[in-house]
DNA sequence: TGGCGCCGGTGAAACGTTTCATATCAAACG
DNA sequence: CGTTTGATATGAAACGTTTCACCGGCGCCA
């Protein structure tokens, strides 16, 4: 392999110093394009770098300066396709500003949140994005503050001290209702996630106003639905009630999947016998047949945006307040919606 | 924010070892739990720790360890919705034992891989999971051999002495092909990524064996359809051949939206007007009307023995030669190829 | 020509851990 | 009782870089 047994004695500063014939000091100020070195002796310590190959040693660097250049993002689960658009994004932000993307899943659990930040402070992560399972958790919120590095939250809001990006997800829901309500539906089903954290809350919220001065069957109103799985049950147990929901409204990120699985599973036909909305937009939400409406945001600027926030902060150019960055969101109105009498 | 000004000035082994009346390389020991350690002198110790919060500088640890427990992982494009499941049971391994990812795009550059590889050693990256975009490109195949650490291959399969996983594409389009002309296909068109790589290689190679012994129209061969819009415009293009295929087989990755697309807007009806074949499932592919046929692989498989080969090569637990996975394909027939007389 | 300032370069300290040779001490043994 | 042995703990070196105090020599001015 090579990698193994022979290995070819990485070379560092202190061989490239000997070839040159200048001190170790010498060659980190021309690896650091100090004004200081004259020319001749700069191209003969380049010559002798490029000739042998060295490459810095970005461990002992941080070792001695404190900056690792990693950020870390932390996530509830990566196979949420949209936010797929999110990391890259970021990632390209980030990459083109010298620093390396670290990926963890926090598996929605307080602990692995808290695990985490530990874990960065110990790597001397120098900032961290992600997003938190349940935004009332003592622990976690002291360990966001305790965090030795710039924090910016996904989709959360409810730290006013630290950066965040969110959407806007209660207008989004809001919208959606709207849209419904004035179709004539009146009996609206909703999916969410945790109303632990913050897309799920504002998601209820936004309906909630939507539908004042009514207010929501307790019946129609699902949360916790976090897979695909759950969205199908959820969908076969509100259709096989006495009265069933004549639209539902599956705003839990990505579940709009199961949600199809099960009425295709009752023989229901989307838009005919049930409307139907989707709280995040995709390539099924748009080719589906017929195609369903959604709400949309741009993940991938979301994603930028985390990035270059985070950035800022960790150079010191952010104001000492929180800063807080809201997406709109827009419902792109297809054909799963009947209007009923 | 508390991280910016009045750091609280990071504990280390030293202050531990100060607080409980010990010499740090004692610290140490009861750290790495060595056996050397009498009973009381290693619950004081645990108790200073556990009182000042002192947390392990993995930096420090790394520099004078040489490992960073810290595993990249590169492919072209994170968009690629499919391969979440495969990063997400990669991380999953990699977290429950102890390493951290560490995630980049290669932008399906050479270049960029090859500077990813450089960053990797300058990271002291203990291993590195990648796809290749340019499987004859001697500057990075150059660099693979001298990686510094052990490097593990995503859907390639061209360098015998480096482990891999990849997925049986070959034998997926023979199915997939075979599956068309037995249902009285002859005109078949192939969409594919980039064949200088694996996979598209393997997807055509599979095409041309069922095909044999006819050999497979020049203007149905499509390579290089890497985005959405690409299979769409190759869609379209090939829809108004004048002799149109009477089958597309969309076999790069996680482009049936685009294909979809460009027939809808040339209002073709699929498995009426033209049959069509996902070369990979998805569940717009399981939920479109009609379904869409498609070859399916277990991405969460190849991302969980990606992670754990590489561990064991970590661990100098793998044999010198290297090993490959290779993941079985099936060909999942659904409603979206019809037969034609 | 001698003193001074300045430029370009040097060498060592420091970053926080692990490890290794060494010191200490108690028990065991002749 | 003196010596060996084995078990624990110690202190310093080492990892590879950056930075900083310092130094030699050169040109400039008196």
């Amino acid at each position: 392999m090579g990698w193994e047994a022979s290995l070819p004695e990485r070379v560092k500063i202190r061989d490239v110093a000997r070839a040159a014939g200048v001190a170790v000091g010498t060659v980190s100020r021309v690896l650091n394009d100090h004004p200081t070195v004259t020319e001749p002796v700069r191209s003969r310590v380049r010559a002798a770098i490029a000739e042998m190959g060295y490459e810095r040693d970005s461990v002992a660097q941080s070792m001695r300066g404190g900056s690792t250049h990693l950020v870390a993002c932390a996530i509830r689960d990566f196979d949420i396709p949209r936010f797929a658009l999110f990391i890259k994004e970021a990632e390209r932000v980030l990459r083109e500003a010298g620093y390396t993307l670290l990926l963890s899943s926090t598996t929605n659990s307080p602990e692995v949140e808290m695990a985490l930040l530990r874990a960065c402070a110990a790597r001397r992560v120098d900032g961290v994005m992600t997003t938190i399972s349940d935004e009332s958790h003592p622990g976690v919120i002291d360990a966001l503050h305790a965090a030795p590095m710039p924090v910016l939250l996904i989709d959360r809001d409810h730290l006013p001290e630290l950066d965040r990006v969110t959407a806007d997800h209660a207008a989004g829901a809001e919208a959606a209702t709207r849209h419904l309500l004035q179709l004539g539906h009146r009996r609206i089903a909703l999916l969410v996630g945790d109303t632990k954290a913050a897309p799920s809350r504002s998601r209820v919220e936004g309906f909630r106003r939507a539908l004042a001065p009514a207010v929501p069957d307790a019946h129609l109103l699902r949360d916790r639905v976090l897979t695909s799985e759950d969205a199908f049950r959820e969908t076969m147990a509100l259709m096989s009630l006495a009265e069933p929901p004549t639209a539902i409204f599956v705003a839990a990120m990505d579940m709009l999947g199961g949600c199809l699985r099960a009425l295709r599973a009752l023989g229901l036909r989307v838009g005919e016998d049930v409307s139907l909305v989707s709280g995040s937009d995709s390539e099924l939400a748009e080719l589906y047949a017929p195609p369903v409406t959604a709400i949309a945001w741009d993940l991938a600027e979301m994603g930028r945006h985390a990035a270059t926030m985070l950035l800022e902060r960790m150079r010191g150019e952010a104001p000492d307040t929180g800063r807080a960055l809201k997406l709109p969101t827009t419902l792109v109105v297809r054909q799963s919606c009947r209007a009923i009498p």
